[in-house]
DNA sequence: GATGAATGAGGGTTCATTCAT
DNA sequence: AATGAATGAACCCTCATTCAT
């Protein structure tokens, strides 16, 4: 049970990761200053120590932001009693929304490599192959079911990956289609590369 | 006709520039210190200024190198007499090939809109467009010559550099399947998404 | 009304500039490095951007400070209710008080072309330009209220203001003349280059 | 004897010098580079190490260049068989005229002991001694033949070399008066303070 | 005599981090 | 909980100088 304190923190660091999410996709990680978050919460950049301990903890708790909303919204997709093209058009159209709807914190967990050493990057992949095998699950049970065609499971879904993460480098909100209608479209066309026809 | 001196230049500077590019790769941009390219060319900081002057500089020269043996080799392959249907083949396979081969250098171009401004960017983003154009020539023919579906133009090649370009953060040299092979399973799979059955 | 904190902060800038203007004076600006400012200080150099943001910062600010002086100085003499001669007479004197008792900060002042560019400079030049017509004024109210003999006005100045400046050049605190006496002196030679005889 | 090679020589040393000067004057001498020397003469950096073995070098002959010139005029100007105030008013013109036409030479001066030190700056220091005690010599002659009225003599010439010199902070070949013309104005007024009317 | 290339010592500036208040 | 001030380690870049050719 979390005290109305605890409560207050949390949200604090929500605050704090959304921020620093917004500048780190703009400016990069390495570019962004502690300053910069600071300023666009109006903060000092001492306050912010209280809440993370460095800016390391800032990158790596966007990323897990982001991989447990990811994660979660795969399971419920897997879990759910539909058939294989239904997940798997589900999963996509997921992975777009979550693109574009938190474009910030999806373009921060570009190259956890780059920024990550030890523990803290182990823990990233990990996430990372988690999720990378909801998608492969889903692949395999459509070819199971006799849904989809006898691929190779592995390329199918780093084209699948590849296109989907893609979005988030073009993607405008402002542009002519919504994310809605780029989620058919891609769900339509990348379907075409497994189901049988 | 170029002088000794003129060659001898110019290999130092691509050199410099290889160098530059494996460290970007791994560090990222603002990751790497001159002293870390200087290092691993066993010279001083001092005397990369005497190629290039600043680090702006390195990081550009490393986009064009890249962008100009892509754009030469789309312009082979549009230009040659091959059905739509070969040339995305080629086009794909030419995509892989120098993005397994040129690893570092295609990484490296990343995000420009991060690290470069005005001049520089603008220069890349119209590199990127002529790109990308060379691919919707490709599928528009296609489409005109009935080799491929009546689809949207703008997203199947969304889709497709996605894929494409996704394949650097994945491939290993000493991985299962050769570059070679990745580019005939990436052909085989994306052209379902276009072609009649 | 300041607060004590901005009381303390603006004290600490000035000591800054203190310490600048005493190197700036002794090594030249370029001579003059951030660190040798700090170690005067027993700060560390990076402390130092927290008062001033780069090292011109430095140099305008002192500019200002003495030019400040000056001019407020030389208001206060024109404002008077004495004869054009008394005025020189002080205007002279306070000059030279402020070029001997100032002398680091005076001396800053030389050739600021050679440091600053476009807005700095633009308004330094225009506080001397100020400065320089307090003078022209006060020859000019001696020549109408013949005291003067009727004078070149710029060229009297410029012998005046030549005079003056040269004196941080050669004073010394512990030579055989004393701020005062050098005073005493230049203003009764100078005004006999005016006043009717 | 000089050879031919020898006046080659000299002659390229003295455009070097001219053209340090030119730059040392618009920039200050630290904030002047070899490179930008090297740049007016269309030399390479490296050259100029062949006649100036560095640049202090560089910067002392200047100040001998000149105090050599103005030396040698002050020897002439002191043996003449003029009245003393004639000799004065030579020696005002002949500064003003130095200050004006070598303006390049003149201002690299400035301020030795911020550039040299030891050997090079007692020399430099030696030579601006002579150079003020003629025209001690001549106030002396001055107030000895009662050309001049009584006065203290090191007061004087602080004076009129502090007019001298500040000449060519504001002369502008372009401008209204020429250096003929201030020549006389100054030798006028200056005398002023001298002369028994 | 001239030069292209290299060097290395510094200098200005930035910034993550700390800590007393 | 917050902050103002300080720190120090790095980093980019400059430049006088050297030297083989």
């Amino acid at each position: 049970m979390s005290s109305i304190k605890e409560r207050k923190i949390r949200k604090k660091k929500e605050e704090i990761l959304r921020a620093a999410a917004a500048i780190f996709a703009k400016k990069g990680y390495h570019g962004t200053t502690m300053e910069d978050v600071a300023a666009k919460l109006l903060m000092t950049k001492g306050s912010m120590y209280y809440y993370f301990k460095n800016k390391d903890e800032l990158l790596y708790h966007c990323h897990k932001m982001i991989m447990d909303l990811s994660i979660t919204k795969m399971k419920e997709i897997i879990a759910s009693s539909k058939s294989a093209t239904e997940k798997l058009e589900n999963a996509i159209k997921a992975h777009i929304t979550l693109a574009t709807s938190e474009k910030s914190m999806f373009m921060v967990m570009h190259k956890p490599s780059q920024h990550f050493t030890d523990d803290y990057l182990q823990d990233i992949l990990q996430d990372r192959t988690t999720y990378a095998q909801y998608f492969d699950e889903i692949i395999l049970e459509g070819i199971l079911k006799k849904e989809f065609n006898h691929v190779d499971v592995k390329m199918v879904r780093m084209i699948l990956l590849g296109a989907l993460n893609w979005t988030q480098e073009w993607y405008d909100p402002n542009g002519e289609k919504s994310a809605e209608e780029i989620s058919e479209t891609f769900a339509n066309y990348l379907l075409k590369m497994l189901v049988k026809q």
